[in-house]
DNA sequence: TATTGTTATACTCTATAACTATA
DNA sequence: TATAGTTATAGAGTATAACAATA
């Protein structure tokens, strides 16, 4: 049985060229962490993330988005409440819950992280042709936009 | 002083499009690191991608790549020896130093991790259009292009 | 009785300091 | 004496199990 070959080559031999090509964006990104100050270990860092992003939150439900259990998430936060960069205070509605913040500190940090990753990657980006930045720019873009539509049908058929 | 605004918009703002946008690749990328058997710490993934890279190399040349103290690899060595992934010798030209070597399964390992995040990219790159994965490809090698040339200038000025 | 969170204990990762063996 | 590597010890990150406080 012949079939016409849609693509110009196989989505495989593209996703192995990606793959190839995607690793100096990684490590870009991942080196920006390095230089934030003060130095905090990746699983801090983390937290910080997680909690940034849902505003306050109890212990459970940041265990939950770690991926790890209560105890380990418990821990981290001992040491980022005795950094300075998280506050955690017993909640006013149900006292045995917890709720955990970022401090002025916390959000000085994560400001930090995300201006140095945008200059890290402001360095490389100034030295690319205008055409293949936008190039870049919108790949990234559509890969962004498969891979949510991905998870939404993944989420209808479970 | 009136300059010509050469690119349509700023760099840095081309820059925080490019990190917002490059999330969700880098957690693609990460995610297929959970998927491999044996499990093992990113700790001792980094030493199995290191000695690959090098095919054979002492200890202390392996904790210079990993940015590590020399106790601190021979430790990460005893666990992956232990577990298999790992071949640890004495020099043959020179009886203080060791000769650190992947083992069949330490390449196989390696070998599953490859297949594993090509194969995660893949099922998003089908979802894309042709001409996005292209855009993607082609922007992903001219950034790598720019950091390469960007790491040649700062070694030359060093 | 179920839920929220912490403490107790153990293993891994990392570092500093002290040590052994080789050159 | 200098170099290559390991062992000793300590702090951080993670897990399981046991516990205290609250609902």
């Amino acid at each position: 049985m012949t079939v016409a070959r849609h693509p110009p080559y196989r989505v495989g031999d593209v996703a192995a060229a990606v793959v190839d090509a995607a690793e100096t964006l990684v490590i870009v990104w991942g080196s920006a962490e390095q230089a934030v100050q003060p130095q905090v270990s990746p699983a801090q860092l983390r937290v910080l993330l997680v909690v940034d992003r849902y505003g306050s939150m109890n212990l459970n439900a940041l265990a939950d988005e770690l991926g790890a259990i209560p105890p380990s998430a418990s821990r981290l936060c001992d040491r980022l409440v005795a950094a300075g960069l998280l506050t955690r205070q017993p909640s006013e509605l149900n006292r045995r819950e917890v709720t955990l913040r970022l401090s002025r500190d916390g959000r000085g940090l994560l400001a930090e992280l995300a201006g140095s990753r945008r200059r890290a990657f402001e360095r490389i980006l100034s030295e690319m042709a205008p055409a293949d930045r936008t190039s870049l720019l919108t790949g990234l873009q559509r890969f962004g936009g498969a891979a949510a539509q991905k998870r939404t049908s993944r989420d209808r058929s479970a």
